[in-house]
DNA sequence: ATGAAAGCGCTAACAT
DNA sequence: ATGTTAGCGCTTTCAT
């Protein structure tokens, strides 16, 4: 194996000023690091990493905590972790995959062994047992999905309230005057979930500030809730032009129950999703998307800034994307 | 930090001893053992897995290289990771994420460096970059997906040669005397890929043994290739009751097509298709499944056994298995 | 059955 | 601008 001392000795310099040519710590002449470089491609040296980790305590790994289990949409989990792999290597860092499952006590495990320099976790929710524990391991970390009380902890989201603003200033602009809201099961909003309440909340608002008016009503798994709930919107909301639907699970029975009901979509009711970009795309509905790509790169982003000592905002939400699907 | 000096200290044993009985790899008497184990408890000892690495030239992580772009099914991949990570946590092992587009050069970076003691490569194809690269590096590894000329490599894949021939010994047990198979596109029967090949060697071969009837036509992606070949099929085999598909991009657009001609699936052609459980179940058509979970697990697996020293075979074939789905 | 001590390859003071 | 050197925390001979 090649080692720094090797490197040195073929450069002519101390094992010092390879480590510092290699890190850039301390200035270096533009000779001796030419020359060190050169023996360093020359001999084909690569670091010890668990020699650097144990002499640095930096490890360049960062962990990735991700729900892997069925119930997440898969797709999504996988763009954001490619995402995220791609940027960290830009920013010379490598990937351990943590999965959920694991808990706290994975979060425990790979900060106690010294195995990574931060975390980055998905799906988190909102009083979820790994917060606390993140808190306490003070390791730099980034939170994704919903995010929970910021508390030196740094979280990164979608901008939901944002979102369903957009989908009634999309909707008004094309004229329609009366819109209807699909959202989460009920049980989602009694939960006090962030992203859900956040989504509702835009949406309110905007309908009110645009003078529609507007319907709000929350949609279970079945079928036939699913029915039950078109069937109450289209009756309550009677001049029900377009409905906004922020319920993935059900997105396609609601347009399947809309044209049971004798509605034409999009002609007779402009459907707008807030979902996956491949669900809408299939569903070929108009749809604000779920930026997971966008999201994997800013929270990789983050905690680099946090791993060099800066301190980002508690809490960056993406702009919504709106996209047209009509025809 | 607690080290493992403070542990032996604690414990009034060498430090070497703390060692020993973690590792296991010499005798300590079960009375020191458990006093050692004890103090571990007691303050919270984890060892440094850099320290680990230098000394004992072992990481107890493995790489997982993914194809993380678009194209592959990407459920199918994240099953796969999760059932990796599964069982090397069993194993006491990490997973560091690697994807595919880092090439030939993610390999050396994270075995130049002492990243990880191993190797786990989805998706290889027959002459890829990779296999040289990873006899070279001397590490062990194991191949997924299409197994590449074992040489010192291990590989694990689903038995597609068996998987065609149970879709035939299926549909004969039916009552089926005249069946079908439409496969991937041309090209990449043309370009020797081993799994189409192997399957549709396997649906042949059990065709002739059964001495049923039966025609294979390649099918391009394209909906009106795949109506030109479902029709082909109709025609030339014209007392076709029954249709094996080894395509998952047009699995959907066989059916839509199967139906415009006017025959009921699966009451006129039962299909029988080799994709991913989630979508046959989507379409609700019998299927052989690719068992993402079990191949994660045995080549983990196959992986620890090669770090045991051991001699594992070069080729895992699983064996299929049929679910049926007809109502 | 246990202890003592020599590294493993690197970084980061401390020198010069 | 560069060299010297003392650890970082662990494993593993070599002793006893």
């Amino acid at each position: 194996m090649v080692t720094i001392v090797d490197v040195a000795r073929h450069a002519g310099v101390a094992p010092s000023t390879v480590s510092y040519v290699l890190t850039g710590k301390r200035p270096v002449s533009a000779e001796t690091r030419m020359r060190v470089g050169e023996s360093i491609r020359l001999l084909g040296y690569q670091p010890h990493a668990g020699a650097r980790a144990l002499a640095g305590s930096r490890t360049n790994v960062l962990a990735l905590v991700l729900p892997l289990r069925e119930g997440v949409h898969l797709p999504v989990v996988m763009r954001f972790a490619s995402s995220v792999v791609t940027t960290a290597r830009e920013h010379d860092m490598d990937v351990l995959l943590v999965t959920a499952d694991e808990g706290a006590a994975g979060l425990r495990r790979v900060a106690g062994t010294a195995r990574v320099d931060g975390f980055l976790v998905m799906d988190v929710e909102l009083d979820d047992e790994r917060v606390p524990v993140l808190r306490e391991l003070g390791r730099p970390a980034v939170l994704l999905g919903h995010p929970a009380v910021a508390n030196g902890l740094t979280c990164v989201d979608l901008d939901f309230e944002a979102a369903g603003a957009r989908c009634v200033d999309h909707l008004v602009e094309l004229g329609h005057r009366t819109i209807g809201f699909l959202g989460a099961p009920g049980a989602v909003y009694a939960r006090n979930t962030g992203f859900a309440r956040r989504t509702l909340a835009g949406f309110s608002a905007a309908a009110m500030r645009r003078g529609v008016a507007s319907t709000a009503l929350p949609a279970e798994r079945h079928r036939d809730a699913v029915r039950a709930v078109v069937g109450t919107l289209l009756r309550e909301l009677a001049r029900m032009t377009a409905l906004v639907v922020h319920n993935e699970a059900v997105l396609g029975l609601v347009v399947e129950c809309l044209r049971a009901e004798g509605r034409r979509v999009p002609e007779d009711v402009a459907v707008v999703a807030i979902c996956p970009d491949e669900l809408a795309e299939q569903l070929r509905l108009t749809s604000v998307r779920l930026p997971a790509d966008v999201l994997g790169r800013r929270a990789v982003e983050l905690l680099m800034a946090k791993l060099g000592g800066q301190h980002p905002p508690a809490l960056t939400l993406l702009p919504p994307k709106l996209f047209s699907r009509t025809g």
